[in-house]
DNA sequence: CAGGCGTGGAA
DNA sequence: TTTCCAAGCCT
């Protein structure tokens, strides 16, 4: 037996029910394009939880696009610490320009010229922010179509396929009728019902619609192609204080790896542990009599996961070299991100 | 297409 | 402790 196609407005009555309160959801009328493009953005690859205190905390910093537009880099970078994925907030600086030079777009099309934004955010904003026709497909609907349609090719070749399934849904007169609030229940569903693991299709109100329930083949679904294992790299890093208690920081070049956040300098992070000669080869300053502190801080990354060490010393005078900045330690660490943590707390601790 | 690109919480 | 993964994008 085929099931019956999931009707939307099940779902909606659902969504009308069960929906999470959370700070990028207006009350009531058509939310500001801005506060759903930033919440947009914040949640790529990032939970819910987490997202929650810092989008509500940059909307306070910057609570517009024009004022996000004015800021300069160092603001940005510093309100953006510790979220991750900083390509997301060069991005969204540029796109701030951007769009005080030209205006909001509000098609999907329009919005993809945006830097940052992809076909997800471009679907999503169009939709959330403009009531366009259109299915966002992200992880969550990625996952709820691919059950109820009992999709069998693995992610991510099935990406594709799906997002047409979830499209067609729109085909429907009451999902087209809140193209918005269609897809924020599938993303509830999907956060909250059809989870990754033990989905709860007991709560489910497109339970009679899922053909991998009926199947009982829910919870194998979607397939993904497995990731390659996650290689080790090693860095020596080096805190120099000055007489005050500062502390010697670099910003990252603009690109690549965490850039243009600050930095303790270091060594380049690489496969080969490093010998302490080697190693000093990389100070900021030669000749300081540099003290290795005990322990070692270990960061995972997505790609690999890295172990550093730290060298510390004092700088009797109140030199500057070209290239680095002195800062409060306690501002130096706000600005930074992670990753850095883990070393200050190596400093706080030894 | 595959890989680079962060982080913290859950299992 | 390790693995997985969360409203992806860019090259």
């Amino acid at each position: 037996m085929t099931p019956p196609p999931p009707d939307s407005a099940l779902l909606l009555a659902w969504y009308d029910r069960h929906s999470r309160v959370l700070p990028w959801r207006g009350t009531a009328g058509r939310p500001d394009p801005y506060r759903v493009w930033l919440s947009e953005v914040m949640l790529q690859q990032t939970t819910v939880a987490a997202v929650g205190p810092r989008y509500t905390r940059f909307l306070a910093r910057f609570p517009d696009v024009q004022a996000l537009a004015a800021a300069g880099w160092e603001e940005v970078a510093e309100e953006w610490a510790g979220l991750g994925y900083y390509a997301r907030a060069r991005n969204l600086h540029a796109g701030a320009k951007a769009l005080v030079a030209q205006g909001f777009p509000s098609t999907e099309a329009g919005l993809r010229a945006i830097p940052g934004i992809g076909p997800y955010t471009a679907a999503a904003v169009a939709a959330i922010a403009f009531d366009a026709p259109v299915v966002p497909a992200d992880g969550n609907v990625e996952r709820v179509a691919a059950r109820i349609f009992r999709v069998e090719t693995p992610l991510p070749a099935a990406k594709k396929r799906l997002a047409e399934l979830a499209q067609g849904w729109m085909a429907q007169p009451a999902a087209r009728a809140r193209p918005g609030d269609f897809a924020q229940a599938l993303f509830d569903l999907g956060a909250t019902i059809c989870t990754p693991r033990n989905p709860a299709c007991a709560l489910c109100p497109w339970r009679q619609g899922c053909a991998a329930h009926a199947a009982g083949v829910q919870a194998e679904l979607p397939r993904k192609t497995p990731k390659a294992a996650r290689p080790t790299r090693h860095g020596v890093h080096f805190l120099l204080a000055d007489p005050a208690g500062r502390i010697l920081v670099r910003r990252r070049p603009a690109k690549g790896l965490l850039g243009g956040m600050l930095e303790v300098p270091g060594t380049p992070w690489r496969a080969a542990p490093w010998d302490p000669a080697d190693a000093l080869a990389h100070a900021p300053l030669p000749g300081l009599a540099w003290q290795p502190l005990p322990g070692e801080a270990r960061h995972g990354f997505t790609h690999f996961e890295l172990r550093m060490t730290l060298l510390a010393a004092r700088l009797p005078g109140d030199a500057e070299p070209p290239g680095f900045a002195w800062m409060e330690p306690a501002s130096a660490r706000a600005a930074m991100p992670s990753v850095m943590h883990r070393l200050l707390d190596l400093a706080k601790s030894g």
